[in-house]
DNA sequence: TTTCTTGTAACAATTATAGTTACAGCGCAG
DNA sequence: CTGCGCTGTAACTATAATTGTTACAAGAAA
């Protein structure tokens, strides 16, 4: 079971407005260089709004970063789109048998150990920002150039 | 999106077999503790016997641990049910645009970045024996009949 | 007013999970 | 050597989430 790439899809909207700042970010323009359908931008870039990481012209269209792009972790976009509902990474079974000893205690004791495996995955996100990601990407873009 | 309860339940069953090493352990006896199907049981102790973590004796019933606690990681747990393939904790929407800068290199930039949050959560579980799990478990268990 | 765009609803297709019944086949007890 | 209990697995259901689609009301500007 993944993450939802609903996830790749809010980073690589970010890029673009992050990386062309000249370019008219419709729903169509950029569902062009994801590849999908409009809607689908749409909706993720609606769960960005929300998050006050974008703003969203309606009528004439088009998306801007609302923040320095400095200022936006990979974490943030993570917890806007909803890839995972916070501190739900791991599934559990539920109610296991309190008769039994080990029913009775397994959950208390994996909830602790799930979280901090959880916590650890989503701080290496929350260091990286989009100014760091953009910049890596810049650079293999320029690269390739030559 | 969660990681799949086969993930808990296999942990669960691991204990009973680790605490509880004078019990008969067929399917139906840890179904009970799990609150679950034997059948949801088998699938799991299935594959935790081809990753050599556990025996099942079939025809007289009941598993055992093939290691000692201390030699189980719950990242063994986590790779023998395969609660997410290998490397692909995170989905990623496919074959974006290659004609557009930042589709065509998106794919490589976001695959390490995700790579290494994954690992981050691993290296967390892998460091996590069956032992120490059990310890808190039964320390737990301990207090409360108090 | 016309035109382009957003925001959303509604729906289909796909996919994975979790649970269930059913049954062949193994292995020990008697 | 036969019967019993248990495993391994297939087959099927129900459920839920995702991704992709079409359709359309409502906003904003030329």
């Amino acid at each position: 079971m993944k993450i939802s790439s609903r996830f790749s899809v809010a980073v690589h909207i970010l890029s673009l407005l992050s990386l062309e700042p000249n370019a008219h970010h419709t729903s169509e323009w950029m569902a062009g260089s994801v590849n999908t359908n409009p809607v689908i931008i749409r909706r993720v870039t609606s769960q960005l709004k929300k998050a006050g990481l974008v703003a969203v012209r309606s009528g004439t269209g088009g998306a801007t970063l609302m923040k320095p792009a400095e200022q936006i972790s990979l974490l943030d976009v993570y917890r806007a789109v909803e890839a995972v509902e916070e501190g739900e990474l791991f599934g559990f079974h539920e109610h296991p048998n309190p008769q039994c000893p080990v029913g009775a205690n397994i959950e208390s004791v994996l909830q602790l150990v799930m979280l901090r495996a959880q916590t650890a995955m989503e701080q290496v996100l929350g260091e990286i920002t989009l100014d760091q990601l953009s910049a890596e990407l810049k650079h293999k873009i320029d690269e390739k150039m030559c």
